[in-house]
DNA sequence: CTTCGACCACGAGAATGCGCATGAATGACT
DNA sequence: AGTCATTCATGCGCATTCTCGTGGTCGAAG
């Protein structure tokens, strides 16, 4: 999962970037609304941080641009703690979620999970797909309750293609939600982790979509082929 | 749209009930968690507004319970400004939002609008078609419920021609579509893959009109005109 | 009604290129 | 200094796709 970190306060920005990677993020950085804005249309996040007081650019502002150019990812948006009247204008701007300053790291981390994992479509903070389950709150995994030593970047390919169950994803998708910014694209390390995954989760789970990319299947989807082969 | 209102505190639940109601949603209330449980499980709602602090069940157990019994609804939960604590367990619990006491009014009410709008975004891409079910999104499809192994070609084709179904669709037509630019127009191809996706599908779902192309029918629309097209 | 030409279905073999495993090289962290 | 995670390069196996050839079906004209 990937996270945009828009904050003018470089100590604040840090703070945030720290603890989501550590929580197994990627995280960008930015430091003014110009920035900001510009990474945001570009990249991919799975969600953005977003403070509302920003110099070059307002963070409504950016805000607004963003879902008038088609930019549905989740933005959490920071504000002062008396400014109200900011956050419903943050709100009506198409901001999902807000905490006001100053405010706990934990907390943040917590809307930031609630808002990735709503916006994937889950009720529950776990995530389950067969012997597999997966724990977005404590960054942990299990199989038949065993738990998984995964590596990170193990961790985020399994959490990301466990938010879009059922779905194919392509390899291109992949790696722009598990690397930042800068990352060749022309390798084939996505096929080696998931190579390393299926011998840690089991074979079956992560079924290869050819020319495609890959995909998780909901618990008892796929039982046979129709009169095709095997 | 339906939003259901948990509080006990009759005044509040009435000023919240009062307000939506002038902002066009139709209202249900419920004064104790007990009962806010049972028409929540019972009742289809488009949005639920729950406080925490209730008598007879807890707000975060009731979450937990809609959760646990596979409810999706989004839900905002009504907690107080300094247990920040609650806030964070009632995100984990499921809650897709919540807002601290005392509120405006107006903020609830932009965040009930932001609910519903985002949950709106979930509507899964399918295209049905006798027993023929196409997902989009998931690239898969399905035959009386029943997953199909399709190549990526054939995918394609199904594709196409679901997209474009009751019209005869040309080879020519399907070549652009399926493949780019250059590709040599005089090869069967086309009808190789129609062949091997009919074997997969079912014979009787794709229709060859001859001269014309290829036709995908809803079933019992038109069997088998013999006297014209369409 | 018959015949002819064009269009279509289908099977089988051949070529292409994708995806996987493996192992070595690089880099990060202790 | 050593371990572990990550990245990159190579070659093989096989699913997929394409070509080709034969036989069948349809429609129109004589």
């Amino acid at each position: 999962m990937r996270i945009l970190v828009v904050e003018d306060d470089v100590n604040l920005n840090r703070q945030l970037a720290e603890a989501l990677k550590e929580a197994g993020y990627v995280v960008d950085q930015a430091f003014d609304g110009e920035e900001g804005h510009y990474l945001g249309d570009g990249e991919p996040y799975d969600a953005v941080i977003l403070d509302i007081g920003l110099p070059e650019m307002d963070g409504i502002t950016v805000l607004e641009k963003w879902r008038g150019a088609g930019k549905a990812m989740p933005v959490l948006i920071l504000t002062a703690r008396d400014r109200w009247s900011d956050k419903v204008a943050g709100i009506d701007a198409g901001a999902d979620d807000y905490v006001a300053k100053p405010f706990h790291v934990e907390e943040v981390l917590a809307r930031i999970r609630a808002l990735i994992r709503r916006a994937a479509g889950h009720a529950s903070s776990e995530i389950v797909c067969g012997p597999v389950r997966l724990d977005t709150k404590a960054s942990k995994a299990t199989v038949d309750g065993v738990q998984l030593k995964l590596t990170s970047h193990e961790f985020r390919l399994l959490s990301y293609l466990m938010h879009h169950m059922g779905q194919a994803v392509s390899r291109t998708e992949l790696v722009e939600h598990m690397y930042d910014q800068d990352f060749d694209r022309d390798s084939n390390t996505i096929e080696v982790f998931v190579g390393r995954l299926r011998k840690k989760i089991g074979n079956d789970l992560i079924e290869t979509v050819r020319g495609l990319g890959y995909r998780m299947q909901p618990p008892g989807a796929a039982p046979a082929d129709k009169s095709g082969k095997s």
